[in-house]
RNA sequence: GCGCCCAUCGUCUAGCGGUCUAGGACGCCGCCCUUUCACGGCGGAAACAGGGGUUCGAGUCCCCUUGGGCGCGCCA
């Protein structure tokens, strides 16, 4: 009998939930899923100045558009701070950890000292072995771990491998704050055991704090949880990811239009591999990953691939999957309301009947709303001189002879459309790859919507009709 | 500066000593399908950072160099 497996998600509230944050949220509840274990939430929100109730909702939003859900109550680091500090002074009581009365100025006297001398800038442990006693007046001290001063600290982690310090490198870290919170050093240690976390998987940009943790589970006599640190994700450019490159908030994506199954998708596969497999059901996810196949080198955050597998994701979604997404959508975009306000009976009717050809030319939620342009467009809608100046002499003859009959056509399929356009077109000796262009120009004022055909359908019975023909006449 | 990590096409990656004249995907280019745009199909250009070892044999193991990243707070 293995004991069940459970991870933990432990971001900060001190902004919002970036696409870093949602790949390792993604890893832990796919390891908990695959091996029926847990994953809880925990909100590390122990520095005060800089958590937002607007964050931790950021983030529980996030998560929970994404399709992650964790297990349990979200925990608060924060609302732990007793337990914390409890710890720290059963640490102090056993020798382990000691007060220290440096003040910061002082310390920062230290390390700039130690920055000019090219040494490097690690706490000296003037405080290790000295009298308290010695303590001087007003001066609250901090609680430091007495860390070990000579040999090594290993970490066998899942992703990098088995990663070894030199303690001299390592230096006495602060436990306890004068103000008697704990550090975030302290906290985690001490959570991730009474939460009874089995496994860590987190950015790489924890591993050195993996080795100070580990000196304070060692301190308490706690068993080290199994650790894998998983590379961060890079801008295009192989730097730090930034804003302009894609650390947006989860949110900015939806509002981009992409779909939480192409989201999660394109991040399990960023690190992650499994053969040549590039599409994931939620299910073979879960059933393939795995920690053995992450690789260790950091991955650059690519749109393209993302837009490429959101079309996939769109193509392959049904008419009524993707009617449901846009509504979701809806509220979260500019136009979004005013969209919303005119999606009655009728218009969704239209909307669904134009999904089969809007999705396939269409690689976020937002291009399809866009090729659906007509169907919200201002009534009646104006072509303008411009637009209308496009249609050659063969789309105005072409549209006035279609007109009356696609009116008689009920219900409106694509099928039937275009069954119908071609017939005239043959009979009329139009060439319709030449009138569609101008078409599509003149009728959504861009070039990128959908054909000829589309516009038919969807147009249907509506006035645009007339109201197009009337001009067309004139 | 000190410590830790990383290094296969432009990008995501397969590769776990011989089957690699290095495979897939995105992107790019060309052709086909299509009397539009897409979708789809076919084909093409495109990589083992450099140098030393180890080995009969190295993309795969070791070392160095170079290049990136992360950390070095009474932030997390």
């Amino acid at each position: 009998m293995t004991e069940p497996v459970v991870v933990r998600f432990a971001p900060s509230p001190t902004g919002f939930l970036h696409i870093g944050g949602a790949r390792t949220a993604l890893f832990n509840w796919l390891y908990a899923r695959g091996r029926g274990g847990k994953m809880l939430l925990r909100i590390e929100d122990t520095d005060r100045e800089r958590s937002t109730k607007a964050a931790i909702d950021a983030i529980i939003d996030g998560l929970t558009w994404l399709g992650i859900h964790w297990d349990g109550e979200v925990v608060y680091q924060y609302a732990r701070s007793a337990r914390h500090r409890e710890v720290a002074e059963q640490l102090l009581a056993a020798g382990r950890a000691y007060r220290c009365y440096a003040t910061p100025e002082e310390l920062a006297e230290m390390r700039e000292a130690a920055r000019q001398q090219g040494r490097a800038k690690l706490y000296d442990g003037r405080w290790r072995d000295r009298d308290p006693a010695e303590a001087p007046p007003g001066v609250a001290p901090v609680i430091r771990l007495k860390a070990p001063l000579t040999g090594e600290t290993v970490i066998d982690d899942q992703v990098q491998g088995r990663v070894t310090w030199q303690n001299e490198n390592l230096d006495d870290f602060v436990l306890l704050r004068s103000d008697g919170t704990p550090t975030y050093m302290l906290a985690v240690v001490v959570d991730d055991h009474d939460m009874g976390i089995t496994h860590i998987i987190r950015g790489d940009d924890h591993l050195n704090n993996a080795a100070r943790q580990k000196q304070i589970y060692d301190a308490l006599g706690w068993r080290v949880p199994v650790m894998a640190h998983i590379p961060l994700i890079h801008g295009p450019d192989g730097s730090k990811l930034s804003k302009r490159h894609g650390a947006l908030g989860i949110d900015a994506y939806r509002a981009m239009g992409y779909l939480p199954a192409a989201m999660r998708n394109y991040l399990v596969r960023l690190g992650w591999s499994h053969g040549d497999q590039e599409i994931f059901t939620t299910e073979e996810m879960i059933a393939h990953f795995d920690l053995a196949q992450i690789g260790r080198s950091p991955a650059r955050f690519d749109f393209a691939k993302l837009e490429n597998l959101n079309g996939y994701y769109i193509r392959h979604s049904s008419d009524d999957e993707l009617l449901a997404a846009i509504e979701q959508l809806l509220p979260h975009i500019a136009s979004g309301s005013e969209i919303a306000q005119k999606l009655e009976s009728t218009k969704r009717r239209q909307l669904l009947l134009a999904l089969p050809q809007l999705k396939e030319r269409a690689k976020t939620l937002v291009e399809l709303l866009d090729g659906a342009h007509f169907l919200f467009a201002q009534r009646p809608i104006t072509v303008d001189e411009k637009a209308a100046a496009l249609l050659t002499e063969d789309a105005r003859r072409l549209i006035a002879a279609l007109l009356p009959e696609l009116e008689q056509l009920e219900p409106w399929t694509a099928a039937q459309a275009e069954q119908l356009v071609r017939g005239f077109a043959d009979r009329m000796g139009v060439k319709l790859g030449a009138v569609a262009q101008p078409l599509r120009a003149a009728l959504t004022g861009r070039t990128t919507s959908p054909g000829i055909f589309e516009v038919f359908v969807v147009l249907g019975k509506m006035e645009t009709l007339a109201r197009l023909r009337d001009q067309l006449a004139a």
